[in-house]
DNA sequence: TCCTGTGCTACACTAATTGTAGCAATACGC
DNA sequence: GCGTATTGCTACAATTAGTGTAGCACAGGA
């Protein structure tokens, strides 16, 4: 059973004293694997160990450590026997990214130098 | 013992050798202040002191160093005697992020817990 | 029981970021 | 000329964040 991770000091979000939610978001999103974490359950919800292959192999520690952040914002939630999938907020978010996705594609095309 | 780091040696974009561009993007964006950056040239250009500023006294060396990586990217410019600013295809990533802007300002009005 | 898979953590290591200081170049007013 | 201020940018030690490997406790299923 998931124990109640209590011991998690330092998880404020840069930006929040400001009181502009932008900020807040920009750094929880700007933290590594937090993006890449959101596309990878875009479709379906998976487990951690499914979510750790998605995403490249990268190191549990961490992944652990963006699940939980991703999971006190509300963006992300375990069900138990179903891993972890977006919530109706995290779902939302996503959306808004399907657009960059789209722009990625261009960006590619282009010349990167 | 200490090793002699030279600076710009390495900055592949992580995930771009998997062919997909939306990883190689997320992976770009999702270093810090790299979205924070694109956020604050969102209106008008900004010498690299006023991006400084305007970016809570970040760091100079990393400032820089997503400066670079931003501009090799195609998304931010350098003019001279105006600062930085976005180019077109930096606009474009921006615009998408308006989307993301509005969906913060929801999210910050739920409770967080 | 012994497997296997789950969520999750410990640990030492390495890479990334911070903070402070400062450089060379340019442009001002004197 | 000289001082001074601002620009983009860098050095470097210290700190923080992330990596990689190993492993834990628990929950089925055979």
């Amino acid at each position: 059973m998931p124990k109640p991770a209590s011991v998690t000091k330092k998880r404020a979000v840069r930006g929040s004293r400001t009181g502009r939610p932008i900020m807040a978001l920009l750094d929880l999103l700007g933290r590594r694997w937090s993006l890449r974490i959101i596309w990878e359950l875009r479709e379906a919800s998976l487990t951690s160990r499914a979510l750790r292959t998605a995403c490249d192999e990268a190191s549990p520690t961490i992944l652990q450590t963006r699940l939980t952040e991703l999971r006190e914002a509300g963006f992300v939630e375990l069900v138990a026997g179903d891993g972890y999938r977006l919530t109706g907020l995290g779902k939302e978010l996503q959306e808004n990214f399907l657009a960059v996705h789209h722009f990625a594609e261009r960006w590619s095309k282009r010349g990167v130098s």
